[in-house]
RNA sequence: GCCGGAGUGGUGGAAUUGGUAGACACAAGGGACUUAAAAUCCCUCGUUGGCAACAGCGUACCGGUUCGAGUCCGGUCUCCGGCACCA
């Protein structure tokens, strides 16, 4: 054994060990229980960055945890190839995409494989290989025939800078989330997924995702949106027809005094006579800047009170959520408000609060509104509101409903924020969207035995705009499916966000090279054959048990796959809804304040850190500083320190080798030890050492603290802390008898059991040397035993009104009279208490005793 | 503006159900070993007063409940994240 520990040997030897064995091969086995654990795969730019060391060191603790309690982990690792870096690098070093993806691939994979990540390679997906994105499109062309997939002409948020089109969810505050340039809105044809079809299940069964954190959930919840209001129809003064608007305030209706429409909405084009003007409310629809209108110079009519009001375009109104026009009651909606005060247009009160007294007639007649330096937005009482007038908010909004419903005049609706998910990319570097336009047929999909429709290699890259794909003779021109004749290839290509909404399926149906076992194609009954040895991998290992990534991805990412999760459960290929079963959010690495980052120049790289201190040291350093899901704030210094303490538990190994390796002094089990810890509570055995009880308690207590804080939401920093605890204990004993040396070994062994899912490279090595042959992550998860857990004596804190006045050893097995007797007894304590009268006497076993005295 | 989350030593962070605030680590200071340095080991380490035993203060701030509050309740401030004209 060597005197000092060198990473350089011991993890690159392990890592081979590991492969060789394929110790972490999977294999689906229906009579064992089963652990589906994943993080999120990386887009392969080039390099992991410590964001990803995190990421799946976390990961890999919880696989290999759950490994040794004995369930059948299953623990991929894949690519989410497509997307535009690739393409930028074709057009700024013309390398082929398909050449820099695939270069990076292998170069990642191997800095994955240097970290000692337990993945099952044979699963290995990557979502640009045709064998992959087939099934994007198999599952296009399935909801192309659901109607879950189609097409409509829309503006869409462009990116000039990326030459095409983001979805709603990938703008940021105008800017688009790649390249930070500013997004403008663009009228083009674009293939739409329909999760709106799910928008209310996906919001019900939100509450269900009880293992996700609550902030994931909320944030799902704001994104869809839902808002239950009331459609209401404005006759237009002059004309056969009416405006249909949408509120979710009927109680306000008797305050409205004018009424917008989007400058998209269809009768805006009719109403206003001056193009240009109208143009220029369009040049700032959507934008945050000062509200702009146009005044149309129609007028419609109010069916509540019959009242004449004019008709505005504004810019502020949305043609996508609700009818595209709204009532404006500038005296109860703040945004109608600011509008009125700049056209100067009349404010009148509906509503005033409960506590205010009511208006005498006089002032209401006058709309009173003009008073108001802000809208009033709360319920209250209605006023000035005809036959409803007296009511509370919350009773009109629902007499008025049933009364405008009635009448005929609209109808109670419920709207989401939620839209469809545009998914054409005007790209090349993404899966073919697998439709033909025929002159004769129309949109016609690609027959599912001919997929996949493969992306063509021999194109160019000249960034000059437009997809390469419209250059590519080959791939455009085609014949129709249908009948046959000429016909053209659809050249967009999908959003990569579909690469990402099933891949966590794909790694249950692969499993080896090339063959995808792939049970969901065409009529293959998942469930035909229930008791067959070999079930069908979907329905053994979804859902996942534990997904791991970062929280950026609450809306996108997971919300998209929840919506595929649904689509392919009603294919009828799975049973079950949720794709995740429980999620951790982990936080961000940060350093010097700062998310770590190329402009900052504050990154770490992974490769010196692992060259210079070992994955193991880098893997446990990052797991120890905090806790996952919080933000890592990265130290030199810090990484430093985990390295001295596997120096420490290196060194405990080797001053003790000759004794800890010696065959056939296997440590005892924990019940021959607790026997020999049991001698020591009779004070005259000298079975044990007090050093060697003491020690062995502490390697009880410590198992037992490292599996309650993994199982407690993983708080690795803390389980770790406990180890460098048993550690310290383990440092300052000197082993004397054979006795004292098999405790010893019993707190080695499980020091090593605890770390190895931290660091599993450092404990294979210790755990060859101390005399053991098989690999340590095939060993079980060490158990405690709670009579070993117990102290014997405690720390009894005496407090006198409160404050700390005192401790006392005391035997924990003492009684509450006689732990009160023994506070009461103790000097200090008397002298505390003076003459001063004992009132009351607080007894909390184990822990302290708080005497409360007075005058 | 709305919705979340968080404020604890010089620093990262502990404190699991209301019961010893500061585990573990980093940094700092002192010491041992060494010709010297590195490495390693030992000691000190919230703050104020004191040689000391000890005492006072202390978990963003103000107040409340309680024998007892970092933890519960009400209010205030600050920071971080998300959403943001969604009618």
């Amino acid at each position: 054994m060597e005197e000092r520990f060198d990473h350089r040997n011991i993890e690159p030897k392990w890592q081979k060990y590991w492969q060789e064995r394929r110790l972490y091969k999977t294999i689906t086995d229906k009579s064992a229980k089963k652990f589906y654990c994943l993080e999120m795969f990386p887009y392969p730019s080039g390099k992991i960055h410590m964001g990803h060391v995190r990421n799946y060191a976390i990961g890999d603790v919880i696989a290999r945890y759950k490994r040794m309690q004995g369930y059948n982990v299953l623990h991929p690792m894949g690519w989410d190839a497509f997307g535009m870096p690739a393409e930028n690098a074709a057009i700024k070093h013309g390398v082929h995409p398909s050449k820099w993806t695939h270069e990076n691939i292998s170069y990642m994979k191997s800095q994955l494989n240097k970290l000692g990540l337990s993945y099952d390679w044979d699963r290995e997906v990557a979502t640009c290989t045709p064998e992959y994105y087939k099934w994007n499109q198999w599952f296009f062309i399935k909801m192309l025939q659901k109607g879950l997939a189609y097409k409509k002409t829309s503006y869409v948020n462009w990116c000039r800078s990326c030459a095409t089109v983001l979805a709603n969810e990938q703008v940021i505050e105008e800017k688009c989330w790649r390249c930070d340039s500013t997004v403008v809105q663009k009228e083009l044809e674009q293939w739409f997924l329909k999760i709106t079809h799910y928008a209310e299940e996906l919001l019900s069964s939100s509450d269900e995702l009880t293992g996700w954190p609550e902030k994931v959930v909320i944030m799902q919840k704001n994104w869809i949106g839902k808002s239950q209001g009331l459609e209401v129809d404005f006759r237009i003064d002059g004309m056969a027809e009416s405006i249909r608007i949408f509120t979710t305030r009927p109680d306000t209706l008797f305050g409205a005094t004018f009424l917008c429409l989007s400058p998209k909405h269809p009768l805006s084009g009719r109403l206003v006579s001056d193009k240009a003007e109208l143009e220029k409310i369009i040049a700032h629809y959507g934008k945050e800047d000062e509200k702009a209108g146009l005044n149309t110079g129609h007028f419609c009519i109010n069916p509540m009170n019959n009242e004449k009001i004019p008709i505005y375009v504004a810019n502020f109104v949305l043609m996508e959520y609700g009818t595209g026009a709204i009532m404006s009651v500038p005296a109860h909606d703040q945004r109608d408000f600011d509008f009125a005060k700049k056209y100067n247009l009349p404010i009148r009160v509906a509503i005033i609060p409960p506590t205010q007294p009511s208006p005498s007639r006089g002032e209401g007649e006058g709309g009173g509104g003009s008073a108001l330096s802000q809208a009033f937005e709360e319920d209250g009482i209605l006023v000035d509101s005809g036959s409803f007038t007296g009511l509370k908010s919350s009773d009109a909004q629902a007499t008025i409903a049933e009364f405008v419903e009635g009448k005929g005049l609209g109808k109670r609706v419920i709207n989401y924020k939620l839209r469809d998910w545009g998914i054409s990319r005007q790209r090349y570097w993404g899966t073919p969207i697998p439709v033909v336009y025929c002159d004769v047929c129309g949109i016609v999909p690609v027959p599912e035995e001919d997929l996949p429709v493969i992306l063509p290699e021999d194109v160019k890259f000249t960034g000059t705009g437009g997809s390469p794909l419209l250059e590519s003779e080959s791939f455009l021109h085609t014949t129709c499916p249908s009948c046959g004749g000429k016909a053209r290839r659809e050249t967009d290509t999908m959003d990569t966000f579909v690469d990402s909404s099933w891949y966590f399926i794909a790694y249950c149906l692969k499993q080896g090279n090339g063959d995808w076992g792939f049970g969901i194609s065409e009529k293959n009954n998942p469930d035909t054959s229930p008791e067959s040895l070999t079930p069908n991998p979907l329905n053994y290992w979804m859902p996942v048990d534990q997904y791991v990534g970062g929280v950026e991805h609450a809306v996108l990412h997971l919300l998209y796959s929840r919506f595929f999760t649904r689509v392919i459960r009603d294919l009828g290929l799975i049973s079950y809804s949720e794709p995740f079963r429980n999620l951790l959010t982990q936080g961000m690495v940060i350093k010097d304040g700062a998310k770590m980052s190329k402009s900052k120049g504050n990154v770490v790289d992974p490769d010196y850190l692992i060259e210079r201190y070992g994955s193991d040291t880098s893997r446990l350093f990052s797991l120890f500083a905090a806790p996952p899901e919080r933000d890592l704030e990265w130290s030199d210094k810090g990484v430093e320190g985990a390295y001295r303490f596997l120096n420490r538990i290196w060194a405990i190994v080797y001053k003790n080798r000759n004794a800890l390796c010696v065959k056939g002094n296997e440590s005892k089990d924990s019940n021959e030890l607790w026997v020999m810890g049991n001698g020591l509570k009779d004070e005259n055995s000298s079975r044990i050492t007090h050093h060697a009880s003491r020690l062995l308690r502490k390697t009880h207590q410590t198992i037992k603290k490292v599996t309650t804080d993994i199982e407690r939401e993983y708080h690795f920093n803390t389980a770790i802390a406990a180890l460098m605890e048993l550690v310290n204990e383990m440092n300052s004993f000197e082993p004397g008898d054979s006795k004292d040396m098999q405790i010893m070994k019993f707190a080695i062994e499980n020091t090593l059991l605890l770390l190895s899912p931290f660091t599993p490279h450092i404990t294979e090595e210790l755990w060859a040397h101390i005399g053991h042959d098989a690999s340590i992550s095939e060993k079980s998860w060490p158990a405690w035993d709670e009579e070993l857990v117990r102290e014997e004596e405690i720390e009894l804190v005496i407090q006198v009104n409160g404050k700390l006045r005192g401790k006392l050893m005391i035997p924990c097995d003492l009684t509450e009279e006689e732990i009160k007797a023994r506070a009461l007894g103790d000097r200090k304590i008397t002298e505390v208490i003076g003459a001063k009268k004992v009132r009351k006497v607080i007894v909390i076993k184990g822990r302290l005793v708080n005497i409360v005295i007075g005058e």
